[in-house]
DNA sequence: GGTTAATTGACATATGTCAATCTTCATGTT
DNA sequence: AACATGAAGATTGACATATGTCAATTAACC
């Protein structure tokens, strides 16, 4: 049942709607039976943005949930002063659900493509229907949502705790393994959002990327980065 | 129904259970019928600490979750160095339940008592049940969980992008409105606690409350606290 | 060739560190 | 009750350093 490029996925929800709600068994909507699915893609959009395009927007409302099936889109705070701050990079079948849609209240962030990104917009009020009736589904979505808690404390140190050259190796070892799982890697962002996702200026962000670049733990050419001491780089996260 | 301050809370499941559980309409347990009240408090166990105790520890397992009855805790991150990150203060009727009981894994914060505390802690595995079998309660859970979560990104806004006059604005303006909502309050916390809320040292903290002092914004005096111009910190926290 | 992003340098300033002093407050003694 | 003692926290000052800002230059890319 392998997913075809240009299949488009208004035609075939058999197809692509098992690969990206099926296949994968980290995925919220494992659980899912035929029929919740059913009830799920019920309405949902299948919409496709290009780089550069906000694909939801801080403090408008939690009407939908999106599930990522290609490309990749940040996941950026609107903070203080036109500052931003980005959170994380989301990728092929990552689900973004945030800002209580059981709240009903307001969005926390905003979610902008950083390549052609297609992805399907699901009803919140969908997925609210089937968190009351499916309490297997309820509980992949609260483990969602305490990964997510997770990963805030932990940002939240990192960012609060660590010196500029820790930040800067966290960010690295973070597109290394967690985003690219390649290396080298092609980046699909600027210094000013590297430095974004680090709480910092980017002059900052830059020069100790040459730093590291003088000392030979990585190997930046243009777009493309190339971490060369992956050990080192984890002592300096570690030691601050 | 008052509480009696002396009751032991063995003997008044009547009384201070439906006093805990019910008469709040923010807590979680709001939606909860006798029936499940029944469950829930089947084996709780209702404890003491003393001042200085720790209730809960980092990295622990999830076993339990607990609903403060009395008295005051702090939440904190044991982080880099030795460093302490005070996520926030809680209170009567307040309810810990993070780090993850649904995925059986770690607690991502340590709590302890700031004052003798008075709580009830309740199995993992009831309000596991609990979840997959009333899906009320799923829901209210899941909203405290958005709430965390918001709570957690606003956090890390402001003690990224503020400088530390704005910070230390927003404890004292936290302190007064959200912990003890009177004016002037008497603070049950160090100077180095205050700090560990910023994110900053407890020498600048310091500092720039007497500078507040200084320009009238705020009147010290040994442990108690008194906001003199609200507006004035509103305006700092907001300006960075 | 012109626009944007990346890099670099000089500098200002925000913030942390260290050490000294000063409170506060509990304890014990007369 | 009055007073000494000591320990822990609070405050202050001097200083070091981490980090941001501004402006200029260079590189990358349509």
């Amino acid at each position: 049942m392998a997913f075809k490029e240009n299949q488009n996925c208004e035609d075939c929800k058999e197809v692509c709607c098992a690969r990206c709600f099926h296949n994968d068994s980290q995925s919220v909507f494992s659980r899912l039976t035929k029929d919740d699915l059913e009830v799920l893609m019920g309405n949902r959009q299948s919409i496709r943005f290009s780089s550069g395009e906000t694909i939801l927007k801080q403090n408008t409302s939690s009407t939908h949930v999106v599930c990522m099936k290609r490309g990749l889109a940040k996941v950026y705070i609107e903070g203080m002063n036109g500052k931003k701050l980005i959170l994380k990079i989301i990728g092929e079948l990552d689900f973004i659900c945030g800002g209580g849609i059981f709240a009903n209240n307001v969005r926390h962030f905003t979610v902008s493509a950083l390549t052609d990104v297609e992805c399907c917009f699901i009803d919140s009020e969908r997925i609210l229907r089937l968190f009351s009736e499916n309490s297997n589904f309820a509980i992949e979505l609260m483990k969602h949502h305490n990964e997510q808690n997770s990963a805030l404390l932990n940002t939240l140190v990192n960012l609060t705790q660590k010196y500029m050259h820790g930040r800067v190796a966290d960010t690295l070892l973070y597109l290394k393994n967690d985003v690219f799982r390649t290396n080298p890697f092609q980046l699909p962002i600027s210094r000013q959002e590297l430095a974004d996702m680090s709480a910092m200026a980017k002059e900052s962000y830059v020069r100790i990327l040459k730093e590291f670049k003088t000392s030979g733990i990585i190997k930046p050419n243009g777009n493309s980065m190339e971490i060369l001491n992956e050990e080192a780089l984890i002592s300096i996260s570690k030691n601050g």
